[in-house]
RNA sequence: GGGUCAGUAGCCCAAAUGGCAGAGGCAGAGGACUUAAAAUCCUCCCAGUACGGGUUCGAAUCCCGUCUGACCCA
């Protein structure tokens, strides 16, 4: 056995020792171990590409491991699991660049991620290990679809949920939807559209992000800003296309009032606040002036504002808006078409951006204020958006700013109808104010709305009930939110458990699978290519297209269907895989209701109420989608009785970036860390001398400024990296790595090696064996080194509670500091500290504890505890304030009283000359802190 | 443009409810040990908290404004 601190002996073999003794399992209700209470830790699982692990990808990991390891040695059934989200579009980007098949990438990059994790020493339980892409897996991502798509959403149905709350509206079985009399009048065919119409999952001709160079659609989040594809920068253009479509708009509601019970970051609320968008405001109608083929037509518009429907000079409709070809004036036609094919080809973020001037054609329609029975023109622009309200606006360009700016471009009338408080400019003020200039002249109007001198909300009240007693408008609630786009042009992803079917009239039939047909597997193409192209107008070919006949027809009570060729977004494994983690092996459903119920269920450690996983540990930047769509899913299988629960995710935690120093030439390119050196704090470069510049950036291969793991733990260990991934800063905090600190950890874990095993001295020839212990460590303890560790163990202890690791780690080096210098130190000490620092350093920690004398692991070993009277000193020292500025300083008693504090303080001789003479005014004394004079 | 968060020694970071600006690490300087170096150990050095106002006995912390940076939305 070495004397040496040999980590990279020490901790291969104790990850092998927890390997073979499955020392992380987690008990499942019903085994050894299920009676003490739960708790789920969980990680965002990774997408394993093929670039491995940099620095900044395990610090979540560590992050969460520390808290795991914690819990179960304070006697928790801690589930901590991992798995890989498989599918998706860069392993078949990267495949298609390669050559190799997905399926052989992505084992690949599994093997690399395993590796690297287990280096690391984290304590998954490996047996509940999942894959998105095997079939035992998705047959479930499946079955899920299956759900929804038989479901539909009734937004009356009135229950009551497990927790006892009252709830309006709830998926439904899609044979339990209601048949209007006349659709069941005719007949079957009738009755399957109108459910088709109803159900959860729908297809619907929606213009997409069409990325002819990928050949794919993208979803929205997938393009930027400058309307190019988030992979490879290619352009990407607007075109209709047949898609699945998930009902998640249903869902908005319940969405946003149930976050209000969730243990989440605040501003990952507020994003996802943000991305639901309720406004309130209301419908009015507007009535199409004049003859023409939409004579007696009304325009609908959504408004947040309708106190301002007086402002209200001219109307806009979105480029898609049906009506737009029919009240288009034939003077205006040509303009018009012009217009809208333009429109098309622009994404919504490149019509809506501000910074982007306003456009737009006068239709030659004309359109009345119901309010005032004003005629106002009808524009075409294309900052309205079809999909947003009714895809049509008032324009009141004295009180919004994009209509304003419309307006002075087109020069239209802008009429103020709202007063701002005193000071500021009408023009454009958006914020409440008072109402004016609603006509009051009732012999021409009867019933007449008046606004004036009402308040922006009471005015909004005052509108909506007229519009709803005059037939022309009611109040409503939007949302920004809009249904998710489901279906992918790609190979990689989950096939759809449907297949469609058409007879000789042409009449198409969508059929779900039978849950006995999962899963419906993927088929093993050699050529997976999307079909890339440069023209937009390219017909859209499907990769599954090219599978073999006997996997695209399927024979289905002597009738032939074709399967659905489209695959599911990424998104989809991910949306449940939290689930699969507590019963990973059922092959009857897709978790067992005692597991469910054990592991996602209503209380949490503590006793408290509360459901789904207990910490879910991430990136921020998962904050809206991932955690949207999850969401969502899991509704759906709440209201269906899959879960037990509402919400998936009690409590999330977002762990920070890691940065790095980016260092730039002149020229401004990156140069890597090796061909940087220091003259003092200045960088330059190694070769040719120049000055560099120094930022802090994030990690990426670009920038040149990536950190590989593999080589800091060749170098330190995997416990100095974890370590110092700790020690950084605060885990929620983003802050650069410097590979130069690292050392700071690494000599403390080197000095809790030698405070147990001596080292040679190396003048002294190695003839005397050494002896296995430190010869200070003993049965005497020195007291001072005692109190000191029971401050240790407190701190580290409430510390680990509230996640500053990096404060914990500190008072670990105070305590070793000390130790160090101790004369004696007993095996108990050594003991209990060793214990505290096992969730931070877990390798080097069972080495010694298992040198100290133990046989077993301390993975479960119980958490030291610590005595409060211990953690407190006997006497304290108090500033001494003299008008608020420190003059001096006090020993007291711990317990001294208030009384006592203020006499010693004015005994104090260093004070005596400012206080002389003086009379006393007030006196302050702060607990523990100080005593402020006031003269 | 709107929102959220942040700004403390040369660097990374500490400082419950406002209460002595410093726990710890890195870097730097000096010393001990060593033939020497590395390693190790000891000691020391360094800011008044981005800026400007305000509240308070007392502000890094609370309020207002400005600047800078990150993230989200448009």
């Amino acid at each position: 056995m070495s004397n040496a601190y040999a980590f990279n002996e020490i901790e291969p073999r104790w990850q092998r020792y927890w390997d073979e003794q499955r020392s992380f399992r987690a008990a499942n209700p019903g085994e050894a171990g299920s009676e003490a209470p739960k708790f789920y830790v969980l990680d965002f699982f990774p997408y394993p590409s093929g670039a491995g692990l940099h620095v900044g990808h395990p610090l979540g990991y560590i992050a969460s491991d520390i808290m795991a390891r914690f819990l179960r040695m304070r006697g928790l059934n801690v589930l901590h699991p991992m798995g890989w989200d498989a599918f998706g579009l860069p392993a078949e980007q990267y495949a298609i660049e390669t050559g190799v098949h997905p399926r052989e990438t992505t084992q690949q990059n599994i093997t690399t991620y395993t590796r690297q994790l287990k280096m690391l020493g984290l304590s998954y339980d490996w047996d509940r290990e999942l894959t998105t892409c095997d079939p035992d897996y998705y047959r479930w991502t499946q079955w899920i679809f299956l759900q929804i798509y038989n479901s539909w959403y009734d937004p009356e149905y009135r229950w009551q949920d497990p927790q006892g709350r009252a709830v309006v509206g709830a998926a439904r079985p899609i044979d339990q939807l209601p048949i209007p009399p006349d659709v069941a009048a005719k007949g079957p065919r009738a009755v399957e559209e109108y459910q088709a119409e109803h159900r959860l999952a729908y297809l619907a001709d929606v213009p997409v992000n069409w990325c002819p160079a990928l050949g794919t659609v993208l979803s929205n989040e997938e393009v930027t800003n400058e309307g190019r594809s988030d992979r490879g920068d290619h352009p990407v253009y607007r075109r209709p296309m047949r898609q699945w479509m998930l009902r998640i708009t249903e869902y908005a509601e319940r969405l946003l009032r149930d976050l209000d019970v969730l243990d989440w970051p605040e501003p990952i609320k507020l994003m996802q606040r943000n991305w639901i968008g309720r406004s309130e405001g209301a419908y009015v109608d507007f009535a199409l002036d004049g003859g023409g083929p939409a004579a007696g037509s009304l325009i609908r518009v959504f408004t947040t504002r309708p106190d301002t429907l007086f402002g209200a000079t001219y109307m806009v409709l979105a480029p898609e808006h049906r009506l737009v070809p029919i009240i288009t004036t034939p003077e205006h036609r040509e303009e018009v078409r012009a217009y809208v094919n333009l429109a098309k080809q622009k994404s919504e973020l490149d019509r809506t951006a501000d910074t982007k001037t306003k456009t737009g054609v006068f239709t030659g329609a004309y359109a009345i204020n119901p309010v005032n029975r004003r005629r106002v023109p009808i524009w075409v622009a294309d900052y309205v958006l079809s999909s947003y309200g009714t895809g049509s606006i008032m324009a009141v360009p004295g009180h919004d700013t994009r209509d304003l700016e419309f307006a002075e471009r087109f020069g239209l009338e802008v009429v103020k109808v709202v007063e701002p408080p005193a000071g500021k400019e009408w023009r454009g003020f958006v914020g409440d104010g008072t109402g004016v200039n609603s006509p009051v002249d009732a012999d021409h109007f009867p019933g007449i709305c008046d606004l004036n001198g009402l308040s922006t909300p009471a005015a909004k009240k005052t509108t909506n009930t007229w519009l709803e007693e005059h037939n022309c408008g009611e109040a409503t609630v939007q949302y920004k939110l809009r249904d998710w786009l489901f279906s992918r042009q790609r190979y990689w992803g989950e096939p759809f458990p449907i297949v469609r079917g058409g007879d000789e009239k042409g009449f198409e039939t969508v059929r779900g699978l039978d849950e006995s047909e999962l899963p419906v597997r993927l088929p093993d193409l050699d050529d997976f290519h999307p079909r890339a192209t440069d023209d937009p107008n390219a017909v859209i070919s499907l990769p599954l297209s090219k599978a073999s006949p006997e996997w695209r027809y399927v024979k289905l009570d002597g009738q032939t269907y074709r399967r659905e060729l489209n695959t599911m977004p990424q998104w989809a494994g991910s949306c449940w895989y939290y689930l699969r983690f507590c019963d990973p092996r059922n092959e009857q459903a897709l978790i067992g209701r005692e597991a469910e119920r054990y592991w996602m269920g209503g209380h949490g450690a503590d006793g408290t109420p509360r459901g789904g996983v207990d910490l879910y540990v991430g990136g921020a930047e998962h904050a809206v989608l991932h955690l949207l769509y999850a969401r969502f899913w899991h509704k759906v299988l709440y209201d269906l009785g899959h879960v037990s629960t509402p919400e998936p995710f009690h409590k999330l935690f977002n762990q920070g970036m890691i940065q790095a120093y980016t260092y730039r030439d002149g020229r401004g390119v990156c140069v890597e860390h090796e061909l940087v050196e220091f003259r003092g704090d200045q960088p330059f470069h190694k070769e040719t001398g120049e000055e560099l510049t120094a930022t802090v950036e994030k990690m990426s291969k670009s920038l040149k400024n990536v950190t590989n793991p593999d080589a800091i733990m060749h170098e330190y260990g995997a416990d100095t990296l974890r370590l110092y991934e700790m020690y950084m800063g605060p885990v929620e905090a983003s802050k650069p790595w410097n590979t130069r600190d690292i050392i700071g950890v690494h000599r403390f874990l080197q000095r809790v090696w030698r405070l147990v095993v001596p080292q040679p001295r190396e003048a002294e020839a190695p003839a005397e064996p050494l002896p296995p212990l430190n010869p200070k460590i003993g049965d005497r303890c020195d007291p001072a080194l005692e109190r000191l560790l029971h401050k240790t163990i407190k701190k580290v202890t409430e510390d680990i509670e509230r996640f500053a690791y990096n404060t914990a780690i500190a008072q670990m080096i105070v305590w070793i500091n000390e130790a160090g210098k101790a004369d004696v130190l007993s095996r108990d000490q050594l003991d209990r500290f060793l214990l505290l620092l096992s969730p931070f350093a877990p390798h080097i920690c069972e080495e010694l504890w298992q040198r100290l004398g133990h046989v077993e692991s301390l993975v479960r070993h119980p958490w030291p505890t610590y005595d409060e009277a211990l953690t407190r000193d006997e006497t304290i020292e108090l500033a001494v304030q003299i008008n608020g500025k420190v003059r001096g300083h006090i020993n007291v008693p711990a317990d001294a009283t208030d009384a006592q504090i203020v006499a010693a303080a004015k005994d104090n001789p260093a004070l005596a000359k400012d206080l002389a003479g003086k009379p006393l005014r007030r006196t302050i004394v702060v607990r523990g802190r100080l005593v402020n004079l006031i003269v």
